[in-house]
DNA sequence: TTGAATTTTCAAAATATTCTGAAAGTTTTT
DNA sequence: AAAAACTTTCAGAATATTTTGAAAATTCAA
């Protein structure tokens, strides 16, 4: 029967999405609401996300939050409602951007902070430490290059880049 | 003294290293492993490291493959030594494109796989399907966009990005 | 060959992360 | 102000990942 089909391949996407975000650092669950979200028209509230994926209430509540701090979805309060209602931005050029923005923060910021940081505490006036100093500058570098490069890239929207993507995005 | 000060410099880093890198998905080990080597001038053996980093045999041989795997280290077989000893690449831009090239392998290629996998068994003969089939089909292109996009990053030596970084890394 | 040196494996232990569910906290209705 | 509806917290339980270390496998010299 065609809608049991449709009900697989949605629990197939909901499964896949939460296997290869902990590839990638995410959590399971915050990836299987994430996906469940994506693929509902409607919004939907705590109740309905726990009996759907068979999870704790603690365990909602926590990677909803964790969600709305990535960006990927929203806090919806429906009139007459006293439940709140969440619901993903379904913009999925919008959501790529989100993640590597959050990504960016989390993984270039601390490796550039830490890096200045051991800088400051090193005079190069032995051959060893103007060695050592060549190495964390060298990351200092690479680091601030990508973390420019992935800003511009996500700011301007007459980038090369995001142009050349909406082409073939639009195709 | 000016020799501690250095060797505390240096234990500072591999210890941020290690931090760092749980947080971008690289275990911690493997990472202290690679910043050991990055400071080193010599290359080392397992002994030489299990001491310096106060870890098991098991451990070491089995982040030492990982960094080869990676692409980040390499065997060097000393003349008249029966020990294996190990080297890292030093050259940083080198490192940051093994790292993203790996992480392009193991993130993005696995999700366009996925998403082509779920494509392929759904017919969009309902409205709900084909919305369905929006969403996996949207990831599909952010994927491969991204992914290619990542490609000619790395592979150009006459990208434009690439050479701004040039110009960028060796003022 | 043999055996010493070295590397690899892998089951069990240690550690870290995630999840549960009941209690505490908050907001809204009556 | 009390109760009902709902959300948040968090200690302990469950799960997952990493590490250890001793045994097995491999390599090399004699």
């Amino acid at each position: 029967m065609s809608l049991m089909e449709l009900k697989e391949a949605k629990d197939k996407f909901i499964h896949t999405w939460g296997t290869l975000a902990t590839q990638w650092g995410i959590n399971r669950t915050m990836a299987q609401i994430h996906a469940l979200l994506l693929l509902s028209a409607k919004s939907m509230n705590a109740d309905e996300i726990m009996a759907d994926l068979q999870i704790s209430r603690g365990n909602v509540n926590m990677n909803l939050r964790d969600l709305m701090d990535w960006g990927l979805i929203y806090k919806q309060l429906l009139p007459g409602e006293r439940k709140e209602y969440f619901i993903a931005e379904k913009d999925i050029w919008k959501v790529a951007k989100q993640i590597a923005k959050e990504r960016r923060r989390r993984e270039i910021g601390p490796l550039i902070e830490a890096m200045e940081d051991i800088k400051e505490g090193i005079q190069p006036d032995t051959v060893e430490k103007e060695e050592f100093l060549k190495i964390v500058n060298d990351i200092s570098k690479v680091s601030v290059f990508a973390d420019n490069t992935l800003t511009s890239l996500l700011k301007s929207e007459e980038n090369w880049l995001l142009n050349n993507f909406i082409k073939i995005f639009n195709k």
